[in-house]
DNA sequence: TCCTAATTAGCACAGCTGTATTAAAACGAA
DNA sequence: TTCGTTTTAATACAGCTGTGCTAATTAGGA
C-alpha cells in the first residue's frame, strides 16, 4: 500500500534544488551530489525518486513549463483590455520579477545542454513563438494593428524581442531592471497598434 | 633562441579546435582530451600551449571577439549609404552564414559558462550593445530616424532584437535561415527611419 | 503488538576530469 | 657533428562524476 504522502511534492522539491543549484554554479555544477545536498537529502534518498540524472532533468525542465503555463492562464482570469492583456502575458514571460528571472535562467541552461543531447533526450518545442503568434493575431483580429504591419515580420520581431530582452535581464539585471523591461516592451506594443 | 614559427598560429588552430568541440558537444564536452584530440595533439602538447584550461578558454573567447571585430571594421571599407551601412553591420553580428553562427554559439556558451565562474574569470563586457548605442546615434546625426523614436527605448529595443534573432538562429537555423533574418532586420529598420 | 512495504543512508566501482611530472624527440645554430 | 632549446608524448595522481548495490530505518495497517 503506497504512502499517498508527498511523493510528487518531494519530486518538485527535488527539481527546484535543482533550479538553485543550476542558478548558482551553472550547468556544470548540477551533479547529483550538489542537487542532493542542497535539497538536504541523500545520494539514495535522490536516487529514489528518480532513476537517473536524466529523469530529473527531463522533470525539472517540465516543472519550468507548468509553472510558467499556470502563471500566464491565471492572466486570462483578469478583465483587462485587448492590449493590456497582450502586455500582461509578455511580461509574465520575460523576466521582471525573482520567479520569472529564475524559470527563464533555468530555462536557458536547459535548452542549451538539452541542444547537445537531443539524441537521447528530445528537446521541448519553444512555446513562446505559438504564444507570439497567438497574442499577435489577436491583436489583428480586435483591429488593433496598425496598417503598415506585415504579420510575417511583427511575429518574428517580436518574438525576438522578447527573448532577448529576457536573455539581457538575465545576463545583466542591474542594467536591466524589471521598469525598463516594461517600458520597452509597452514602447513596441505601442508601436505597432493604432 | 625561439623558434619564430606559427606559435600563435597554432594557438589559434587550438582555439578553433575547442569551437568546433563546443559545436558539436556543447560546453560540457569541450575538456582538454576532446579538444586536444580535434586538434590532432596530444595532451602534453596542449598543455605546452596553454598552461590551464582557464588560460584556452580566456584566448578562445578573445579569438571570437577579435575575428568579429575584423568583420565589422571590413564593412566601413565599403562605401554604403548610411541605411545599408547600418544593417551591414548588423547582419554582420547575426547569424547569417555558418561562420558568424558557429561564432555566435561560441560566444552564447562561453557566456553563459563564465557567467559562474566570475569570481576566477572576469567576463568581458558586451560590444553588441555598445554598438547598437552608436548605429542608432549614427542614424540619428544623418537625420534618418523618425521623430516619434525615443533613443533610449530604441536603443533596448534593436539591442534584443539582435540578440533574440540570433539565439533563435543558433537554436533553430532551419525555421529561421538567412533571408528570414536579412528580411527582419531590414524590416525594423526601415520601421524607425523615415 | 508485529509485519510488510516505503524510504533513507552509505559505500563501492568504473570512468572521466584537470594538471603535474618526466622523459623523449625534433630542430636550429655553433 | 654537438649542444641547448623547443616541442611532443606518455604516464601518474588526486578528485569528482553517475549509478548500482546493500543494509538500516521508518511508518502505517493488521
Amino acid at each position: 500500500m503506497p504512502k499517498i504522502v508527498n511523493h510528487d511534492e518531494r519530486k518538485n522539491t527535488i527539481a527546484e534544488a535543482m533550479w538553485r543549484v543550476i542558478l548558482d554554479k551553472g550547468m556544470e555544477g548540477a551533479t547529483v551530489r550538489n542537487i542532493a545536498e542542497e535539497a538536504g537529502l541523500s545520494l539514495g534518498a535522490l536516487r529514489y525518486y528518480f532513476k537517473t540524472q536524466d529523469d530529473l532533468l527531463v522533470y525539472a525542465m517540465d516543472l519550468v513549463r507548468e509553472r510558467a503555463k499556470k502563471r500566464i492562464e491565471k492572466i486570462l482570469l483578469q478583465s483587462l483590455s485587448p492590449k493590456e492583456l497582450v502586455i500582461a502575458m509578455i511580461l509574465e514571460i520575460v523576466p521582471v520579477n525573482t520567479d520569472t528571472r529564475i524559470e527563464m535562467e533555468v530555462w536557458f541552461a536547459f535548452i542549451a545542454y538539452v541542444k547537445h543531447r537531443s539524441d537521447t533526450i528530445d528537446v521541448p518545442d519553444d512555446q513562446i513563438l505559438e504564444m507570439t503568434e497567438r497574442l499577435l493575431g489577436f491583436l489583428q483580429d480586435q483591429q488593433l494593428l496598425k496598417s503598415t504591419c506585415q504579420m510575417e515580420m511583427e511575429i518574428e520581431r517580436l518574438y525576438g524581442l522578447i527573448d532577448g530582452i529576457a536573455i539581457h535581464a538575465v545576463l545583466n539585471p542591474e542594467r536591466l531592471d524589471s521598469e525598463r523591461i516594461r517600458k520597452t516592451i509597452i514602447y513596441h506594443i505601442d508601436s505597432i497598434c493604432r
